[in-house]
DNA sequence: GCCGACTACTAAACCGCTCTAGTGACTGGG
DNA sequence: CCCAGTCACTAGAGCGGTTTAGTAGTCGGC
């Protein structure tokens, strides 16, 4: 046979289409009984409901979107990203929630796609990350009346849930050390300034700044790439009075940093500290290991499967979710600094 | 208004359901001015399609899916899969289809997705990677009806279509070159032997040794994790007679590998000769930067996603595609071995 | 012994779209 | 002038579920 329809069941049965529907959905109007026998044959004729007739009722999709606006050939390098992906399907393949997901160009495209899944009935929800300072689509996404989780904050997310960590502790935490150790000079390569998250790192360095009395301190921003990463570190290294410990914002960045490092002969972490805002392997197999803030972006994901499955279940709820303050994992490439400098 | 339906088009421009459905999907039946106008009130009232009721028809589901048999924790790490992701994305998405993405703990677990989405009727077709040497799933998915592309090859795959990049000649490739440099004690720390890839390479390069009339040629099978790529570096570089390179199956085992060096104080090109066998920002990032081999994933996922877009197009079709042989990208971590030894 | 409430079910509408069979108007050939 | 053939379009059946309205049958209470 083909493919069972419950109409084949009901059939086989002896009883209704309606029947066989509530029993096969758990709910009431059919003895128990005839839901055993019901359920019974379903199994024997390896039935399995059809996504799309079910959705065309008026049901859930049974999936959700995740669409990244980035260029496409850059989305591999991000440990982030694929470990994000990771716990979010954990956490959603745990209830058969499938994950559709775009890369696409920009912002603009990206808004297109929330339109047209939306209206096309293929998510339930959305997932958003990467929030930028006055970001255009959660107007359009709150819109929309479909259910939606942040990745970030606290900031302007208007109605929508969210999921965050707090970047402001983990950075002060990070200048606590640094200062601890007894830098003075510290440098910040930033990422793209548009986003929140990257403003907020920037606002909590200064204020950290301040508050240890530190004086030549600065944030320098840029895209993300491990290009940039490596130009910036190479341009604060080779002026004078260099920094002598930097924070990358991503593992990427760091790493690229440490090669420059290598390669214009400055030890790490004799004469410069690394520390990295993000954990990955990548921070582990190089040499010197990078201390780095460890957040598990594994849990974060599972955190937001669950928020977003929460939300299809009950349209309406609004939930923000802080997740634990990451914590620094100190490792090889930080230490005091050299006397002379 | 909500959303309008073929029918509120219909309604409006004056002419039957069936009549808008012929228009928008450009069939004949409708007069030019016809289609004409139900395009343009389509337009107006911001029509799409519900992908839902389109399936149920028993059309297209307007999606692909991805099942990756991996421990969760583990996907994030590889930048291959990132980079693979990125080109199906790029390749499926100029078609508007999505892709389906799920992580499953075992090939059982794999296994049984396919046949729930299959019967689902969820997704056109499916995309399969990491074939084994002896692969269950391969008889499964041709029994299922569902178009399929597999990626890697030439190998057992039946009648599935496939897309595959030479292994063998590249490994070849490396090994010729190493020879070439002077090398005669090579180590290959390989992936998983379960995989027909990690075969093909070892029988490579062992046939490869044998035409150089090298003798101390040998390959040792790891789980592709950076650990074990730590740990077979470790063990190789502490029993005498060293090798004076070392092959490594993964860009992620070959920085993890080269960490170890620096950690023993082996230097890189100096005393060890490194080559990855895949390339991403990962060993451009290191220092020194790795030599590696150079195919471009991204262009394979677009190649993947074209083949697979053929087979949903043309049922029954069969593609078996090789993509052009990687070439080494020579950089700083291969040198001819120092005179002693 | 009748009414009302409840149970267990059936029949059919409905979701939005596709597609086939059918219809009326027009055209052209004999 | 009639008939076949084409064209442009309509009506409506189906796809596989969910859900609502309706209907027997049973039971309990007064």
């Amino acid at each position: 046979m083909a493919r069972p329809t419950i109409e084949d069941i009901a059939r086989r049965v002896g009883v209704s289409k309606g029947a066989v529907s509530f029993a096969l959905n758990g709910r009431p109007g059919v003895s128990e009984a005839t839901r055993a026998r019901i359920l019974q044959v379903a199994e024997e004729m390896n039935w399995r409901p059809h996504t799309a007739a079910r959705a065309l009722g008026g049901a859930r999709a049974g999936a959700v979107g995740l669409v990244i606006a980035r260029p496409a050939r850059t989305l591999g390098v991000e440990p982030f990203f694929a470990q994000l992906l990771s716990g979010l399907q954990a956490g959603l393949s745990a209830h058969s929630v499938a994950l559709e997901l775009l890369v696409v160009e920009d912002t603009t495209a990206e808004i297109e796609v929330y339109r047209r899944w939306a209206s096309e009935h293929r998510v339930d929800g959305f997932i958003m990350v990467d929030l930028k300072v006055r970001d255009t689509r959660v107007d359009v996404v709150e819109g929309l009346g479909v259910p939606a989780v942040v990745l970030g904050g606290p900031g302007r997310h208007g109605s929508l849930s969210s999921v965050w960590a707090d970047d402001r502790e983990a950075m002060l935490s990070i200048v606590d050390y640094l200062a601890a150790l007894g830098h003075r000079r510290i440098a910040h390569v930033a990422g793209l300034p548009a986003f929140q998250h990257t403003q907020r790192r920037m606002r909590a360095l200064r204020d950290s700044a301040r508050r240890h009395g530190l004086t030549d301190v600065s944030s320098l921003p840029t895209d993300f790439s491990d290009a940039e990463g490596a130009a910036t570190t190479r341009m604060l290294l080779s002026r004078p009075g260099r920094p002598t410990a930097i924070v990358y914002d991503s593992d990427l960045m760091a790493v690229a940093g440490l090669g420059v490092a290598g390669e214009m002969g400055v030890a790490v972490p004799g004469e410069l500290s690394i520390v990295a805002f993000d954990d990955s392997v990548l921070t582990r197999i190089v040499h010197p290991a990078l201390t780095a803030l460890s957040r598990d972006t594994f849990a974060l994901g599972t955190e937001v499967a669950e928020t977003m499955l929460a939300l299809v279940a009950e349209p309406g709820l609004r939930r923000d979710r802080r997740t634990p303050t990451p914590r620094l994992a100190v490792r090889e490439s930080t230490a005091p600094p050299a006397l002379a400098g």
